[in-house]
DNA sequence: CTAATATGAATGAATG
DNA sequence: CATTCATTCATATTAG
């Protein structure tokens, strides 16, 4: 891998903007903005739910399904930190501070509804003003909101008709067994163990097509 | 894109610096050394590695026994939660499985916009191999995820004007957890160990390149 | 610490 | 197509 080294280069790919500089002791470094990462865990974690996948289905397969529930299509059950024994791969929220918030609750009496596209850039960057906020944020800021008002408001419409109310919040979203991402991983792990390297490397190409991983 | 007024924060997480830049319009920008690229490379490279075995495995295995799920009129029965006894779980909406996910993303990715109708319904028997689905769930999704990738442009390009956005699209800004490369950097390491690096590289390079991690 | 809750975000589906 | 709604998921926070 060669960077040059110059104190810091721009690398035009793709129409995007690849940054690097030194670091501290000369040390090279890259710049990768938040949604390339984003793009790359989430490539990441595709392999992860297609390892994982797979290697519960050979494990079902060989008839040997002892243990833990499974939870499939998660895709944010990540093997890899688990599989070390870490905690599974955190991603970051904005949280609003309380001056936007305040903003946000104002425009939102307003009664105007929803923002258009234009209003909503608009907002953002007067929030942006009292901290980090993103257009995005506050759109789905105003999409829970008005999301959310309703659902109190027909819950307690429900709960006047007082019948089998098990409203408001039923049903807890069960917590995933903490061993599941350990079985999981070792299933992959002793599966993995048990394949021949050697076999089967020319058919890469096919089957990441196949599963689209090269993109 | 310049660096002159850069936020810097230093995270310190078992003895590795990761830097991350406030670049100007609050987009930031994380800072990779060589070396947890190299880190990252190798996960990647275990990964392809640990997926191509076991989607053989499923292919060759797939061939002989019907595994991929069972109706139950609105019912599904995720087929390896059956194999561990529990979760019939009634879903009220399509969820992709992973592998119906990476394969509409493949075709996605093939361009050519909105499938014809014949095609959808080629996809959607295709999909029906890896888990229930409809053709309108593959509509909508083609619908939804044209719709919403249009959302993702700009972002990392330009940052230096901010004044009469009006034309930019939105952009999420979703900060990583640190933590993550940390994680990833540190996980597969012992897959990594047995994977065929000379091979794996291959296949790294083919996925890094879409995120320009290469020179 | 564990459990429950509040809420930001993701996304399938519906509507115009 | 463009928007919006509804539901779900995951995380941050707080209560016990």
């Amino acid at each position: 891998m060669e960077w040059g080294n110059q104190e810091m280069q721009h690398h035009h790919q793709q129409g995007e903007d690849f940054l690097q500089y030194q670091i501290q002791n000369g040390v090279c470094g890259k710049v990768m903005t938040d949604e390339q990462v984003e793009e790359l865990r989430k490539q990441i974690v595709a392999y992860s739910a297609i390892s994982e996948q797979l290697a519960e289905l050979h494990k079902s397969m060989s008839a040997h399904h002892n243990f833990t529930g499974i939870r499939l299509g998660n895709l944010y059950c990540d093997p890899i930190s688990a599989s070390v024994g870490h905690k599974i791969t955190a991603r970051q929220r904005w949280t609003p501070t309380a001056l936007q918030l305040q903003i946000l609750e104002n425009i939102y009496e307003q009664g105007i509804g929803t923002p258009s596209k234009q209003k909503i850039k608009e907002i953002a960057s007067e929030l942006a003003q009292h901290g980090p906020i993103s257009e995005t944020n506050v759109y789905n800021w105003f999409q829970n909101r008005r999301a959310r008002s309703k659902r109190k408001l027909q819950s307690s419409t429900d709960s006047v008709n007082a019948e089998t109310d098990m409203s408001t919040k039923e049903k807890r979203t069960k917590p995933v067994d903490p061993d599941f991402i350990t079985n999981i991983s070792q299933g992959v792990e002793s599966f993995y163990f048990q394949a021949s390297i050697s076999r089967g490397y020319d058919s890469y190409n096919n089957l990441a097509e196949q599963f689209g991983l090269l993109g």
